[in-house]
Formats: structure tokens, C-alpha cells, sequence
DNA sequence: CTGAAATTTCAGAATTTTCTGAAATATCAG
DNA sequence: CTGATATTTCAGAAAATTCTGAAATTTCAG
């Protein structure tokens, strides 16, 4: 491995981080190298960086194509493929998440509905079912306030996780003005608001 | 493996999605018995209903209980060990997103606190430590939500995550009450607000 | 104490994943 | 076209992980 120390350090730590990720080695060690690296690399670059074989290299950049985690750059005159991630690290961390949600929430969700759809055979499938209508509506709830997130331009996404404890305070003043006061139970009676 | 149809689906699912993220086969399996199961199980139950030998379930159930994930119990007269997740879904996400705090953001940031105190030798590592920074922002913005979101109690928990899109609005009332109108820069300069 | 039951440990087997080198394929300037 | 350069594919080697059975350890009732 050909790099300088202090990216060193970054590059090996996300190989290892990658592991945890179900990602491996090599793929997190290009990434994050891609990650540092202020030029587009080509895969030759990356080679002799990483010291890995090329054959490797390839894998993990198609890969990290299939992610959608880098982009395909050209230079004028050189008919090599340069590699690049986005400047934006919050352009990065919108693909992580929606690939994610892609890949692992989508297809649980639809196991669920399946699942859900089926007949109970016994009083054991019968409690099962229930476990997994607690899952689904959970998950439901949390792609959707993702869903609406999501569409939050940076600046406002950041105002608004920047708010973090006073978004406390903001809920209970939308409770002093839209709730009838004097019962502490007056909560579940959740008066359809429109 | 002896279980129910309903059921076997959603186990065989959970230990296939474990593996995408960094956790084996079994252990998922093993969660995604005991959550749907009414009762805590001892390892033996485990080793039936699953078909895994009885050291791969003891070891399973070893790491789900570094995580947290799972509670152990005793029954009058009986001196197995039996498990069960706790009944809240709540409480399961609230433990899987400490734990993976704990595990991976925690010392990714001590890493990146470490590094960005070196001195950079080189322009490339000069860049290198910015894009670091920006990560090591990143994360610090997230979690910084993230320990204000996860004191609230479930139930604002979910109203906030219900409110959803209407966040936009709440943030767009926000910036007409307090952000004097008619520059957009006026941003930039942050008045370092108290 | 004793010994049966329950659990854990761990060396090596089985399996899966990752990685490499060689060959195949693709691309493109001339 | 041709051949030089670039990339991908893929079979098998290497490495890592997972799993098992046997042995060791722990626990506790009697």
C-alpha cells in the first residue's frame, strides 16, 4: 500500500469498517481512497495505491457503479475511465441511503405485505402475524418521514437536524394550540385532524 | 428447520439479510425466531425449530446478548436460560441504533478527531484532511440530532416522524419569523443565534 | 460434596467470500 | 481493418467466516 500516512489511516479503517457493512475490504479501502483524493483515479492508479490486483479493482468499482456511489469521468485525450466520488458528501450520504433502503427495506416490506396476506393456521402463526404487522407499520412509518425528508433541499435538511432538541419544544407548542387541555388521556382519543 | 410456513419465511429472510449486514446467518435467524415468538425459548428450543447445532446457538445467542438485543429469563423450577426480545419494537430499534453507534460511528469519529490533528506534509494531504472534515462535520451533525431525537418518548417520537412533510412547513414559518426577508445570502453570515 | 443438567469453549471441518492471474473481450487511434 | 491499450470475466487459489462435535466448565439440586 502506496499512500500517504494520513490517508492511510482513513483508507484501512473504512476497509475494516466496510466488513461491518456488508461490503468488503477492497471495495470500502477504493472507496474511501476515491473519497480523499482530490483528482479522478483510474483504475491503474488505484492498484498501485491500494496494492491489489487489478482484476480486484475492477470488481470493486463495478460494484461501487451498481451503487451508484461513483462517477464515471473522462479526460481529454486518455481513453482510461477516471473514478470520482461526488463533491457534495450529502449527494453521498442521499445515494447510501436510498440504495439501502433499495436493496434491504423494499424487499422486507414486500415479504411483509406476503406474509401479512396469508391465513393464520394456528394460534402461534396468529402472534407471529402480529409481530410482523408491529414491524411493518414501524417500517412504514419511517420510509415514509424518510420519503418526505428526503425531498428537503440540503440547506433545510441541515436547519432541521441542526434544531434537534427545540424540535421538542415545537411539538409541544403544536400540543398547547391544537389540544384541548385538562386530560392527560385526551391523546387517544386522536380526534381525526385534518 | 420445524417451523410454521408463516414463520420460516420471515426467519429465513432475517438470516439472509443479516448477512448484508455484518451478521451471520444464524444469529439472524435466532432474532428473527425469538422476536415473533410468544414465548422466550431456551437454546434448545432454538437447536429444534432451527436444525443448527447446539454450540452455533449458544454462540448466537452469546452475540445477540453483547448487542442487547435480547433479554434473558428464568422460569420457576426450570434452570435454562430462556430469551426473549423485548416486546416494545421500540426498544429493539432504539438498542440496534445505539449498539451500531457504539460500534462503528463512535470510533470512526475518534479516528477522524486523531487524524485531523496531524499536520498535513503535502497538498494532497492537505485536501484529504478537508474532505475529512467535512465527514467528521457530518457525523457530528447527525448524532448531535440523533441524542436530542432519541431522549423523546416514543409517542413524540412518532408524532414528529408523522408530522413529516409538514416539517417543511414548520422550518419555512421558522426563517418568516425570525430571518429578516430580502437577501438570500443572508445566511452566511450566521449570527450566531442563542 | 456429588453428579446430572446446562452452557461454553475451541480445534478443526465445511462453507462462503474474496482475491488473483490468465485469458477473453471491448475500444479506438491510425 | 489492425494492433495497442483498457477493461472484464472467470476458474481456481487463498483467506476468512461459520459451524460442528467433543471436551471442558459451570451451576445447582439433593
Amino acid at each position: 500500500m502506496n499512500l500517504p500516512p494520513l490517508v492511510q489511516t482513513f483508507v484501512l479503517h473504512f476497509g475494516e469498517m466496510g466488513s461491518r457493512w456488508g461490503i468488503n475490504r477492497t471495495v470500502g479501502q477504493i472507496y474511501a481512497l476515491l473519497y480523499l483524493s482530490k483528482e479522478p483515479l483510474n483504475a491503474e492508479d488505484i492498484v498501485e495505491r491500494l496494492g491489489v490486483s487489478r482484476s480486484n479493482v475492477s470488481m470493486g468499482l463495478k460494484e461501487l457503479q451498481a451503487w451508484n456511489l461513483v462517477r464515471l469521468q473522462h479526460k481529454p485525450g486518455d481513453r482510461r475511465d477516471y473514478f470520482a466520488t461526488p463533491d457534495d458528501i450529502w449527494q453521498i450520504v442521499r445515494t447510501l441511503v436510498e440504495e439501502r433502503k433499495k436493496r434491504e427495506i423494499d424487499p422486507t416490506m414486500t415479504l411483509l405485505r406476503e406474509v401479512l396476506m396469508q391465513e393464520p393456521a394456528s394460534a402461534e402463526e396468529r402472534h407471529a402475524q402480529e409481530r410482523m404487522r408491529e414491524m411493518h407499520d414501524l417500517f412504514e412509518l419511517l420510509t415514509g418521514w424518510y420519503a418526505d425528508v428526503q425531498r428537503l433541499d440540503t440547506e433545510r435538511l441541515i436547519q432541521l437536524l441542526t434544531l434537534g432538541s427545540k424540535v421538542q419544544k415545537i411539538l409541544e407548542m403544536k400540543d398547547r394550540l391544537f389540544v384541548v387541555p385538562g386530560s392527560k388521556k385526551s391523546r387517544r382519543e386522536d380526534p381525526k385532524e385534518k
